[in-house]
DNA sequence: CTTATTATATCGTTTAACGATAGAATGGGC
DNA sequence: GCCCATTCTATCGTTAAACGATATAATAAG
């Protein structure tokens, strides 16, 4: 087995995940630009970019960031404590607690997202690229042995 | 200010970074199947997955994990008590360290890998599909006409 | 041969995420 | 109405990965 024959879809594996990870790291850098920490930003991101017709309550953006509840909870302890984001209880369910912005929480997270829209621009085709590469490489490995 | 018109720009942002939470969370259950820390098989990833020509030092595996270099000795240090991982000097410049992986290594590698690049065969269309969908809007922020 | 640079390693600290747990509000069955 | 299971949010202690600062060794530059 001196080289495996899917060498090249680790490479293409790889590469996307070198791509992914440039992505997000200026994502991050973006956010501390701006005083935050990039989980921060991710939270008011879930909340403005909800889907439409869905509240952003807690469990709904721990769905949403794909981590535990009291992880939201957590992160909207902090955004809270800097005044970008407050709670309100839901009327219908005084269980359910709903996430807003505030405004200067809107100011800073439209300066923000916008910032990431445009390095998208630049960034988007290189990862539509790697993307491309890496998802044409697992369907080679599919027809290698075709079984379903 | 009812509603930015950048909304469905946000909307897109959000789905776009839901759907790589997704695919990064199913490469941390992955990992974890095998009894990996998710970073550990990143770190077998980046060293099968070096671009073709360039040898996994140290150094050249903090950038294509985006990391500092002191995180890749620490990662390497965890993966080479488990037997995984195995460190060589190099010959021609003996402050440099050459990663390489067992053969234990690589038979976890590769189970992995694979299973990843299955799984990309599902979910690459919907990567796509969000990738596509935020880029366009990324370029309608760049020809929308510029208000308030 | 002295100094600067590059590559790896060590150590102490920080902090986000988590599991476990608790408590409050709601709903279903009777 | 009442009990019990379920749902939703909150709290707390622990864990572990990443980092900055620092150290050491090999190489290159002058």
């Amino acid at each position: 087995m001196a080289f495996d024959s899917h060498q090249a879809g680790y490479i293409a594996l790889a590469e996307f995940r070198y791509r992914i990870r440039h992505f997000l790291n200026a994502s991050e850098r973006a956010a501390r630009s701006a005083a935050l920490e990039p989980e921060q930003y991710q939270l008011l991101l879930a909340v403005r970019g909800m889907p439409r017709g869905q509240s952003p309550t807690i469990q709904a953006l721990a769905e949403r960031l794909q981590v535990r509840h009291n992880t939201v909870v957590e992160r909207v302890d902090r955004l809270a404590k800097l005044g970008l984001v407050r709670r309100v209880r839901s009327r219908s369910d005084r269980r359910v607690v709903i996430v807003g912005l505030t405004a200067r929480g809107n100011r800073v997270f439209e300066k923000l997202a916008r910032m990431r829209l445009r390095e998208l621009r630049q960034v988007g085709p290189e990862l539509v690229a790697a993307l491309g590469d890496v998802v044409k490489a697992a369907r080679r490995l599919g027809t290698a042995r075709r079984k379903n």
